[in-house]
DNA sequence: AATGAATGAGCATTCATTCAT
DNA sequence: TATGAATGAATGCTCATTCAT
């Protein structure tokens, strides 16, 4: 079992490249890392493979990379930040369609990054690992969290709700209901998905009233 | 990297255990592994440690099961159904607290069986696997359907929601809630997370008038 | 570079073998990683290939070693002692004689562990065997020094020379002057050197007189 | 492993440098090269450190050194010459410190040098270094050979010893007792490792007659 | 049936050497 | 000439699986 306790998210390269070249095979091994870690699994993929997938020589690998584990670490710190939803002003938006919208992208881009579909394999063994991801998921929530009470404030959301508890509803809806009925064999309806999760924040006539209001 | 597209699903055993002492070893290969593959996951963990963590010789594990994947299939045969939620009849229940102990109840049987913290990591790489466990999902989607357009023809749910969306909506927020709320250390509060589902299912009114029936 | 402070010096087995069987592997391959250190070199020599001249596998070379280091040193704990020189009565025996046999016993058993020729490359990076090493060297010259103490005490040895200097002395000519000589083509002949010692220890007339007193 | 049966010792550089700047190179580089041989041993020590370590580029070591061990070549041969020890005349100096003195010198030289620590290592594998090493010490050998006989010609050694044995006794203890002493942690007195080495040449009365004759 | 020693293919990693710049 | 990134064969070690006892 390998450790790693003292090293830092993404530690040190082993040698920092200093070359366009040398940053174009960088790159490579990274994109070639994500679609197999996406395409086989973590633990399935190995080093060697990841190399010769970027058209790199097995050593190559390791002069960019300590480890599969670095890349991955790398792989994840560049783009937990982009999952970042926008601040929404609710006054100037029809609810439904903003949503709509935001869970289609949202799940395109988690699709073009398609990690999270190797997360939990990884959170398991590494803890390290396990709070950065938390820490970004928190982040995400409380952002959430943040424009639910500014709406509360304008009186324009359920008042009998826990705002915590609908907050990290909206984030398991928007990242696992496309997950999921995707396994199960079924188209997601981003429409009908919006209109669920609106649900959950908005009384009907609020809606109603929000909408009319951009018109 | 081993090949099974043309195995069963569980396969013959090597030879079927009849008599008792026999079928105790297998349960406590069957327990082992599940208690390991849940403390450090699937990939992690190997026949060995089975073995020896039920204390029988590496070479009994193959005795009963080809491989350890045979042993995670056949800990989820056995458990999958286990899941399916029971028929609830809402004139007869306060839906509230119905889902309130629903909820609590399934995920003190997830954590019992703990398996689902390694599914995500076997769907990727076994599509057999993958199979039963979509199968398995849209079973109990079917159930909540079902119940959901029993009581639409009753007129007691929002008519204005996609039912298949929110069967999912209400899926994933029974698995999912749970997990995340407990990875990002915050407590789960089942009566507040029963309350968000049942917004998507009951017009405000409407479960007002299901809890004053009750009495 | 591997770490290994806070082993001891020969660690635990990986396990440890009960059996006869096991026994004897064991032992070929102890007996295989001296022949090999000793033909090619202990860093030129690696675990597949003491496994494959003991004719095991790989594998079974780290079921009963932890490493090629490890077994190293169960050769060096095993066998240092053995070269432990005994204490002699110097009024028994004719020194010359005694000196001569002794030394080609001593190059003998050097020559059958032979380890002695892999030792330096070792002392060069493991420190903790080069400890081990010197304590052993230490006791055995504290025991030839002993010897010469007590001759001293009885006034048959000269008693100008430091005493300490002469047992490096007679150490370092009965190691090393076989090996130097067999190096560079040379025979050894045992009484000669033996004579030499002994010209290091006796006056010529006191030899003389303990060579008179045996007959 | 690599095939060097039909190279010469030291072979074609690669390039003959002419100039200046390729003789700094190349000389840094045999420096560095010494330098971590000592330190680390010469297994240990790889044409990447070694060419860092003198500043150079690793593909810069190969236009100067076919190889890791060419460069240990050029080092023996500039060097195992400088070991030779002078001619001494006998009747013109005290013998205790004309010793005295060469030991210390040589020693010196010896740690200077540094190479006498990774010798081992390399003559094990190296055969055709073996060769080249035992001619040196032949030639060494030879040298303090003839001396003793000189010396016996004119009466004032033992009579009684193999002049062989005693010539590769001093050469033994000049090289190693220092060595051994050091390893095993404890000073070396030169002025009474000379009076041993006196003792196996010198009988004790024409050892003072020499000692008078000079002042 | 049960055991656990033995197997050897497979993976992560290193490093001597080459070669495009 | 000089550079240092790239190469890929070789090494140390693991582990799923077999098989003699």
């Amino acid at each position: 079992m390998s450790e790693h306790e003292d090293e830092q998210l993404v530690g040190e390269y082993p040698s920092l490249p200093k070359q366009k070249r040398s940053q174009q095979k960088r790159d490579a091994l990274l994109e070639s890392g994500r679609a197999l870690f996406i395409e086989k699994g973590y633990e399935q993929t190995n080093a060697k493979e990841i190399a010769s997938h970027a058209g790199v020589a097995t050593g190559t690998f390791y002069r960019y990379f300590t480890d599969k584990r670095q890349l991955m670490m790398s792989l994840l710190e560049d783009q937990l930040e982009k999952l970042l939803p926008p601040e929404p002003n609710w006054t100037n938006v029809d609810p439904e369609s903003f949503f709509a919208t935001l869970l289609e992208q949202h799940y395109k881009r988690l699709n073009r990054l398609g990690l999270h579909r190797v997360l939990p394999e990884l959170l398991l063994k590494d803890s390290q690992l396990a709070e950065v991801v938390a820490e970004a998921r928190n982040k995400i929530h409380a952002r959430i969290l943040m424009s639910l009470k500014n709406a509360r404030e304008q009186g324009i959301i359920w008042d009998d709700l826990d705002l915590d508890t609908v907050s990290w509803s909206i984030m398991v809806l928007s990242d696992k209901i496309p997950e999921k009925m995707t396994e199960c064999g079924n188209q997601v309806d981003y429409c009908e998905l919006a209109k669920v999760i609106c649900r959950l924040v908005f009384p009907p006539d609020v809606l109603q009233q929000l909408k009319l209001n951009i018109k």
